[in-house]
DNA sequence: GTTTATGCAAATTCTTTGCAATACT
DNA sequence: AGTATTGCAAAGAATTTGCATAAAC
């Protein structure tokens, strides 16, 4: 896993990422690892993640930090622009594996964008 | 079902709408305002004012909450798609006036998107 | 006069930091 | 051995809440 550790800790938590759903709240990863680390650690840990290109974050609708596992974000070459999907019900996040065309004809340099779309999952709205 | 009042402190706050940059944090707009009324209120005016349509709200890279006056967004027929765009270097907000295309053929019921584009603004390149 | 707005202080919630101890390679 | 990682406690920062008072309609 390259600069980061194999850590049992490290272990543990992506554990969560590769069988759970695809984005998680740091506040829900925190809660789900309180028996076996430190919050502290959770937070450096998903840090470590980022940075490597493992995962990727965003800030969800609710003020919380939310993580997912990259898909085609690694590739860093062009601008990812996935959207994920919260539900304004349950407040779960989605990743949407689709591009959103953004023009570039904006006079602005672009590094990174954070789309976000807001509605009800299918399960809330049944 | 309250109306919302004619304050002095909501007229205060209006104005500094009306007359400085497009989006502005909540934690910008309480150092503001500070001297003139209590972050409380500061908290409580912008929320009334979302809820009547005047401004509408984000989440920003840094964590923060944002407001900006809403332009178009008042129509509330359509899904308003407008992206923000904050600076990575100075954390500055603007609203880009103009219309991202979210593809409808998402099996998901979308009432609200919120694009946000990261980059460096023309001051902080030169 | 009734209802909404405000101030204040305190509580909540999320996130970060410092430092000593521990575990990985 | 050397360096990255962790736990713990405490600090920081943003936002919310409860309640008494004040102001708008």
């Amino acid at each position: 896993m390259g600069i980061v550790r194999q850590t049992a800790s490290v272990r543990s938590l992506w554990n969560i990422f590769e069988q759970g759903q695809d984005a998680i709240s740091v506040v829900e990863l925190v809660k789900q690892l309180k028996h076996s680390m430190n919050k502290t650690t959770v937070y450096r840990i998903l840090d470590r993640l980022e940075q490597e290109g493992k995962l990727h974050s965003f800030n969800g609708s609710d003020g919380l930090r939310w993580y997912a596992k990259c898909h085609d974000c690694s590739a860093e070459k062009h601008l990812d622009t996935h959207p994920h999907f919260q539900c304004n019900e349950c407040g779960k996040v989605e990743c949407l594996s689709l591009n959103i065309p953004i023009p570039n004809h904006l006079n602005h340099q672009i590094d990174q964008a954070q789309i976000l779309l807001l509605g009800q999952c299918d399960a809330c709205l049944a």
